[in-house]
DNA sequence: CTGTTAGCGCATTCAC
DNA sequence: GTGAATGCGCTAACAG
């Protein structure tokens, strides 16, 4: 420690400081205060506490974590937490931590499985009791290295006693491993359903505005939308692939608008989240171009805060927050993972304006 | 611990254990994986490092943080990480958290002094680094035993060399502390800036849709808004109470709406956040009053995830994301507040379509 | 340049 | 019921 302790002037009163002004052992003050046996003699407890108040103890969750070797500590991964999709999951990984005592650690990635290995890496060296990675996996060539590391560092992790959640699909490459489980969402169903009622509905070319491709969530989607048109008798929709963002949508839309008008009939626009949709709206609306009148568009999530957007966004409801409730309970769970199987999530096709056809 | 150890089978390899198959002493394999000196003997080193690999050697955080007393960790203080101003706000801490090489602890508060102060005393034990609040205050009568509890815990974290950074107002009833700054947002002038371009284009009556009446930041702009009004010739306007959310907008709405038309001609509605103006516009608009139409409407904040919403917002443009970086460097830095002091946050005026005459 | 020693603050065996 | 050791995993002084 360098002979100015700038950073830390006045270090905090220990335990042994506070059972030494009460007059008693370091092992009574450890039990009055934190221990779970029964608080020992009422007097003495009384005279720890007060010893504790009077120097303003703190306890060391570092020191204690060193000696329980359990830390309370959640490891959250997102891609982004300005994000609406992933602040609302965290909300749900927020609120189930407090409920179960523990303190949230929160990363982001940027979308990259380099950046989650690194975050992860990062969560096991703080021995996070455990993690929950919120954001879609990547399938690209060009990440395979990297989800290798990553799927190794988990391995490590869950092997070392670590607890790891994920949402929507498994880690690739991460064999099944105790305290590893995934709390499953059904994309792929859901845009099948979302197409099976669009396609009830619309005449035109359907097309779909997608993420990434080899970004997982959004490869689920665009698979289980084109099962559906399929399935209803359609054609496959062409499929364009930006940013899984609202910049994404936006660009997309102004392609789709520069495109020469109604080969077809007025095109029904599947986006791979809402935030796309947003940006699809609003660059079809900078054309000139109005929704649903000339474009119908979907988006999925549901998005909280787009509720008051118009037209209203058809999409697929999720239950965000619950997902992340439930990752989150379930991967500090001892169970043997019954309770996500029983219950997954469920989602809802929900049609809205931006799809009517009148 | 108990005897099974359930939670931890296979404790984490430790430093030792990698020294050992080494060869070499803990200390110089300490120095090798993470020491800042520069690395020993070169042969060595790779043997150290190589010894680490195959054992899956994972730093314990805790421990290095126990010895080296400082955890590399900053706590954050929200309201709700859901709402977009805060996960705007959070992103530029965790951007922040990062290129200082740190980590972000999270914590939420439903906005009462109680689970701030809740909040601290959790960072305080875990000892962060330093703690940054993003939540506004409250002066509210009922809140100011829970404040003083605030302040004393944080004056004794300030006290044993932590560090804070609050966003907006200082906290009430802490004095001038080492190692605490407030990154001051001029609310009030901004506000006052507003409510100076709109009376020059309004002539119909003002109404203030606020938040909790002791919300500070809340309080701020309303105060701003008025004196803007009243350098303008203005009368002040009404004020009505409710929450600072988007449905607090919506019932204060609703409520306007049911209100007798047209006392004074086209009224200028001015919310204290973006997301109540939303609410008001959505209420407005369901009972078929439309916006700017038949009542401007004008927000704070500037939300990114608003900017499709139509009518375009009137509002107040803050760097969010600067603001979550600014107060989190402030917080670490070793500088005395000039830094602060010299560049203030500075918002800007931007009038958009829902107040518009024409 | 490397090994030895001594804590960091706490929980927890064991004796008393 | 209480106190005295011991160790959690690591870093930082000190010596060699």
């Amino acid at each position: 420690m360098s002979p100015h302790m700038e950073r830390n002037p006045v270090a905090a009163s220990t335990l042994a400081e506070v059972a030494k002004l009460a007059g008693v052992s370091p092992a009574t003050a450890s039990r009055v205060l934190n221990g779970s046996a029964r608080t020992p003699g009422a007097g003495i407890a009384e005279r720890v506490r007060q010893a504790a108040e009077s120097l303003g103890y703190v306890a060391n969750a570092q020191a204690q974590a060193l000696a329980k070797s359990s830390t309370g500590l959640i490891g959250l991964i997102v891609h982004d937490i300005a994000d609406p999709y992933f602040s609302a999951i965290a909300r749900g990984v927020q609120s189930a931590a407090r409920q179960e005592r523990r303190m949230v650690l929160l990363a982001t990635t940027d979308g990259t499985p380099a950046g989650e290995k690194e975050a992860a890496a990062a969560f096991a060296a703080r021995r996070a009791d455990a993690i929950v990675i919120a954001g879609s996996r990547s399938t690209r060539a060009e990440d395979s290295a990297a989800n290798g590391e990553l799927a190794a560092e988990l391995e490590r992790y869950c092997r070392n006693g670590g607890r790891l959640g994920v949402v929507g699909q498994g880690i690739i490459g991460l064999p099944e491993t105790e305290g590893y489980r995934t709390l499953p969402v059904p994309n792929e169903e859901l845009a099948r359903g979302l197409a099976a009622e669009l396609a009830a509905a619309h005449t035109g070319p359907f097309v779909i505005v997608a993420g990434p491709d080899g970004l997982a969530t959004s490869d689920e989607r665009v698979r289980g939308f084109q099962r559906g048109l399929a399935e209803a008798g359609r054609e496959p929709a062409e499929v364009l692939h930006t940013a899984f963002s609202r910049n994404g949508g936006f660009d997309a839309g102004t392609q789709l608008a520069g495109r020469p008008g109604d080969r077809g009939g007025r095109p029904c626009i599947f986006a791979g989240n809402d935030v796309m949709a947003i940006g699809i709206v609003a660059a079809l609306r900078e054309r000139g171009l109005s929704v649903p009148g000339e474009a119908a568009v979907a988006g999925f999530d549901d998005i909280e805060w787009l509720r008051d957007f118009r037209p209203e966004l058809s999409t697929v409801g999720l239950p965000l927050e619950e997902i992340g409730r439930r990752v989150t309970l379930g991967a500090l769970s001892d169970l043997p993972a019954e309770d996500d199987a029983a219950s997954g999530i469920t989602g809802t096709v929900r049609l809205r304006r931006s799809t009517e056809t009148a």
